[in-house]
DNA sequence: TTGTACGCGTTATCAA
DNA sequence: TTGATAACGCGTACAA
């Protein structure tokens, strides 16, 4: 009882310092045999063990985050959630983090580069270990990257990606999954393909164009501008930008559309659909990223399959491996894509 | 240069000890003048703000959340991520929690009880101001739960609730969902009306087999106990427990089935389809919960919508609101279905 | 093996 | 309006 400097501890809540004083042992003591240190007593050990357990103590990970300098927690940022792509992604990322012992926290920047901004800020205040995002649609200032990347905060781009600032990126390779789809279509006889782009201004959307243009190239085809009309990432803009092409004199139409990704594809297919046009007989379709709803569509779509899980997963233990200096960023991590051919090529 | 007790900081980051000495004031000034309390001069605030910018200080929300014993952050437990469902309820969720000031801890339970104990665990450690769950299906020991609840941790379940634990439950109602689907295949005349059932460990698995009991007898029908197959929530079940259906003698067999979400019918669908039955014509079947691929099945599926995005919206301002006293647990909070009539019902 | 002293970065409290 | 002090709960470093 000599009057010594404790913690009056308010809070209800059990702590090492209270099993410390029920046990009469040092604090320090307690801390170790919870974290399973060699030099304790194994008699000791127990006896902490015992009283922790009978109490409900629960470890607090903020002190500990504080004293440690380290979270144990990632930050992820996503554009959008209900995609089914994100989801499976996250996936990957939760696995990836469970298995190494890390946390996550999910944002959302809603494709809204203030939110974008928000979200790594707020990230960085939880002091993440590290964070791994794909950017919003409307980034156009990458300082905040930069910024972020500078300041030694650990960061990985997955899907959408930026390049150029120092950090490692984990995508598929998009200008060689456009072009190889592309040329599935030439290979079977399309001469006239046009191509839904999503905005040039996203890693993707510029790298699908290429490889598009690319394939074209390849194979002699004339690159026609007017094919190429800008869809961005949705269904709805698939659909107007559908409406685009059938406003062309029929004889001018594409026999056959590259869309930037699946939710596109299923846009235009509607307003084919409401044309009264057939998939594949009066205009052949693609996608790209295998939406779950591209088996299911009613005309299957053929779609370069992209592993989502297998991107977070890598994206994470790409992550985690840096934040644990095993691995140096500034990496270029490809995942392969595979063609999935189905029946909206007309190649079956 | 007095023989202070000053902090070193090793750390390279801007604190607001650095800023404050920077300045020549105290930390606490620096403090209020950032937090923008009123009781600080006007001209000290904006000497201390300009000095945080210029310095690209981040606040360290680690400390201040040990230091107000509160961290401004949900945690939300789902048992899995894919399934459309979730996402769209994290989507809800994420949309309250960043309108009210706080952040989301996301942690998967796989399905597993152990790995959802974990979570639970993970979660109180990180001192998360309340949680978000909806129960793995493996879940038999509620013991989890009712002690973080004594412990005073603001829980809420959603979608998959536990009753009787006290906490906040958020849900559709179950019961008269399924009655009312079963009522509408009633209603149209079929007779011999199968279910697919879930878990009935599950509330949700529980519920609806209530409901679906409760329509067939509030219109004289038999129960036929051959007829209630349990298929579990996902496709593989419901293409089994269509296949145990299929083996009973041909007029034994229901007209019309009732799954108990839309994953189990379309697993079920499947097996029709590999049967070379028709869609409603020598089965119908309808599903719940809305999948987006409803809408796009082989046959278009009728179900019950399940506000998903809403449920999540719901119940993290209802955990909120438990957070932040302005509501007291343990209530029962039901969000509104809608009955979505599509072709594989054969009512259109 | 165990304990002491102190820092991690912030805020509440009370005094000036 | 401002400042000094202590506390939040834990871990590192060093001493015993």
């Amino acid at each position: 009882m000599a009057g010594k400097k404790n913690t009056p501890n308010t809070s209800g809540r059990t702590t090492v310092q209270l099993i410390a004083q029920k046990l009469g042992v040092s604090a320090m003591t307690v801390s170790r045999a919870l974290n399973g240190k060699p030099n304790v007593d194994p008699k000791t050990r127990d006896r902490v063990l015992a009283a922790a357990r009978k109490s409900g103590y629960t470890p607090n990970h903020i002190a500990r985050s504080l004293a440690l300098r380290r979270t144990e927690t990632i930050g992820v940022v996503v554009p959008e959630i209900s995609h089914s792509f994100f989801p499976e992604v996250i996936r990957g990322i939760e696995d990836a983090a469970y298995s190494a012992g890390y946390h996550i926290v999910l944002t959302h920047s809603a494709e809204d580069d203030c939110r974008e901004r928000d979200a790594i800020n707020t990230l960085k205040s939880k002091r993440v270990d590290g964070i791994l995002i794909s950017t919003a649609q409307s980034v156009t200032d990458i300082s905040t990257y930069r910024d972020a990347i500078r300041q030694g905060v650990p960061f990985v781009f997955f899907d959408r990606v930026v390049q150029g600032v120092g950090a490692t990126c984990v995508s598929i390779d998009d200008g060689d999954c456009c072009a190889r789809i592309t040329e599935h279509l030439i290979g079977h006889g399309y001469r006239a393909i046009a191509h839904l782009s999503g905005p040039t201004t996203v890693s993707i959307g510029k790298g699908r164009l290429n490889g598009y243009k690319e394939a074209l190239n390849r194979h002699g085809l004339k690159l026609r501008p007017e094919l190429i009309v800008e869809s961005g990432f949705h269904e709805k803009g698939g659909y107007s930008a559908m409406e685009e092409l059938l406003r062309l004199p029929a004889r001018e139409r594409p026999d056959a559309v590259v869309a930037v990704n699946d939710p596109a594809a299923f846009g235009a297919m509607k307003a084919l659909q409401e044309h009264k046009l057939r998939i594949p007989q009066d205009m052949a379709i693609v996608g790209m990223s295998d939406d779950v709803r591209a088996e299911l569509a009613i005309c299957p779509l053929t779609t370069m399959r992209q592993p989502a899980f297998e991107i977070g997963k890598t994206a994470a233990s790409a992550l985690i491996a840096e934040i644990e200096g095993r691995d140096k960023p500034g990496r270029k991590l490809i995942v392969e894509t595979e063609l999935t051919v189905r029946k909206s090529c007309g190649c079956v």
